[in-house]
DNA sequence: CGACGCCGGGCAATCGATTACCTCGCGGCG
DNA sequence: CGCCGCGAGGTAATCGATTGCCCGGCGTCG
């Protein structure tokens, strides 16, 4: 256990420590003969570099830090993958944290990060206001870019997908189907999706002719659970409405599976749509209708855009919103 | 983005940096109004001590790094979960890392986590013989425990399920069912659980009188994907087996689709079973027989053995295999 | 032939926090 | 009254790598 340091690669070759951290990083000319006796030397010695010490002396990390609400969401694992993928080509790690939907916790990883010195931030954050004091602060820290979700009031970039646009998407396949009433299951309006979505659910809902079933407004959280439940609420009262929008997939999965539990045969009875497409949305039973978010771009953008800010200092703010897609599965007789 | 730091409190106080450190740790006995006073201060200019200087004096960093050959893959976040959840208790992080499947990278971030320091490292390894370098240098360095999958030669702690038990529990329930013939769809041999999967299915479908369907050993990997076109082959064969079993939930939710797809009737004409018991295992067409992994204790397990590790120097090594449990439901007529 | 520039390489400051060791002052005790 | 112990707090070394500045030597050019 006891590290090897650039002094001991130093010493065994008979130069200077400057030499050796030159001569491995490559940083100014080392005469190739030296520079083939220091990698030999580290070779023999096991040598790799201290981390934290060049960290503290170039305050630099190569590292990003991201923070999502849940690393058990496929959506969001999709999208750190996407990120990830992005870092490598510039030779950066990512540091991922999960802030489990929770402000307080949120907040302490961002301290944690920043702590760390990380050089930028990728975020999602959890709740729309309660999110802004940490997010705000750690974004005069150091650069910080949000994704999918945003907060209200931080002078940062944002890249997402378009919520309106998908809704306008689902929403006027619905009408084609025949759809006149439908429901909305949606997490608490705690965050900027999960506001844009149910607004853009009245918004086109009202346009199309399509009505809101009594009762159909049901906010809970993102989960297969809550999906499973509001189904149940659904089922409890006096009748369907012809469709269930969810505003993403784990809703909609649970919607599905108290249909297959309840008799309601999906799409005979009823139309069900879902919010992200994760890869098990091809899965259900039926398979899900969905809109797709362009995760691959979205991470690229992020990833991008905290390059930019790294460089320069002051840009203007850049706001992407991304176009979905609309896929059509068995969920809604496609 | 200019940070603050301890020396600048120290000035506005009025002391040295020796106490405000003292002051904020609480290492010390420092008398309280000073204690107050800085406490003031560092609030007043913003202070937040830098967590890398911090690391390098005490070369501590309160994380633990974590790598997992695949971040989408619903089995391992929810290991992730479980050793986030674990550590939490102890005040101490996560760095997560994905390998991708894939050794190099898995040893670059072996490599990473080592230069950062982190107080231990969590790992599910990539592959059985090819991962052996990177990690059994890593466990050299700090303390190290393997989680699941393990390779040969190093010298770590290990936490995992009994994979003999499991196939046990699954062959004899298909046994109960009627099953005389059955194919086996897994990944390539090159992780430990693999194998141990695969020889399970051998001795205890023999022993069982289950015989191996004419070219029912199907090795690809862990993905949906690769379910879709086993069971593709499998339709191509002459005759499908009475029942196929996937060495994880990904792979049976291929196999599932594919039989949608492809007209068989999931458990009449044939019935299924997965591995691990992801949430996404009860929502598929049909919900998926499969055993289910202790994931929450092999996570507690794994962060009581590092926090072992890093108080006693030698120890024992403890190689756990934790018992699964049968979860049954419709794909097997359940 | 002298001066200048360039190149390889060394010295030592530096990043920011922690901490071993020291000092100072005060109270108690022999 | 002198000495000791103790608690509060300061001084400065330290962690390990990086890098600005400097030096000596050699090649080149006027």
């Amino acid at each position: 256990m006891a590290r090897v340091t650039i002094r001991e690669v130093a010493a065994r070759v008979g130069v200077s420590t400057a030499t050796v951290s030159r001569a491995l990083s490559g940083a100014k000319r080392v005469s190739p003969a030296v520079v083939e006796q220091v990698r030999q030397a580290a070779e023999e010695l096991g040598y790799s570099a201290n981390g934290i010490a060049s960290a503290l002396r170039r305050s630099r990390t190569d590292t990003v830090g991201m923070v999502v609400p849940s690393i058990t969401n496929p959506f969001f694992t999709s999208l750190v993958e996407g990120v990830e993928h992005a870092l490598q080509d510039s030779g950066r790690q990512l540091f991922l944290c999960s802030s489990r939907s929770d402000p307080a916790l949120e907040a302490q990883r961002l301290r944690s990060l920043v702590a760390r010195q990380v050089d930028g931030i990728v975020i999602s954050p959890v709740h729309g206001t309660e999110s802004t004091g940490a997010v705000s602060w750690a974004a005069g820290e150091l650069p910080l870019v949000q994704v999918d979700r945003y907060v209200t009031g931080v002078e940062s970039d944002w890249v997402g997908v378009d919520d309106d646009a998908a809704l306008r998407l689902l929403l006027e396949h619905l009408a084609e189907r025949g759809v006149r009433t439908a429901a909305f299951v949606s997490s608490e309006l705690t965050s900027s999706s999960t506001e844009l979505r149910v607004a853009g659910f009245q918004e086109h809902s009202a346009r199309l002719g399509i009505g809101l079933a009594p009762g159909g407004m049901l906010l809970g959280e993102y989960s297969i659970e809550w999906g499973r439940e509001a189904m149940q609420r659904l089922l409890a009262g006096p009748s369907l409405p012809d469709a269930v929008t969810c505003a993403d997939d784990l809703i909609a999965l649970g919607v599905l599976q108290t249909c297959a539990a309840g008799g309601v045969r999906v799409p005979d009875d009823l139309l069900v749509t879902g919010f992200d497409d994760i890869p098990f949305a091809a899965l259900s039973d039926p398979p899900l209708t969905t809109v797709r978010q362009p995760q691959v771009e979205i991470a690229a953008e992020a990833v991008r855009l905290l390059a930019d800010a790294e460089r320069a200092g002051e840009r203007p703010l850049s706001r992407l919103a991304l176009q979905p897609s609309l896929v059509v599965r068995a969920s809604t007789g496609g």
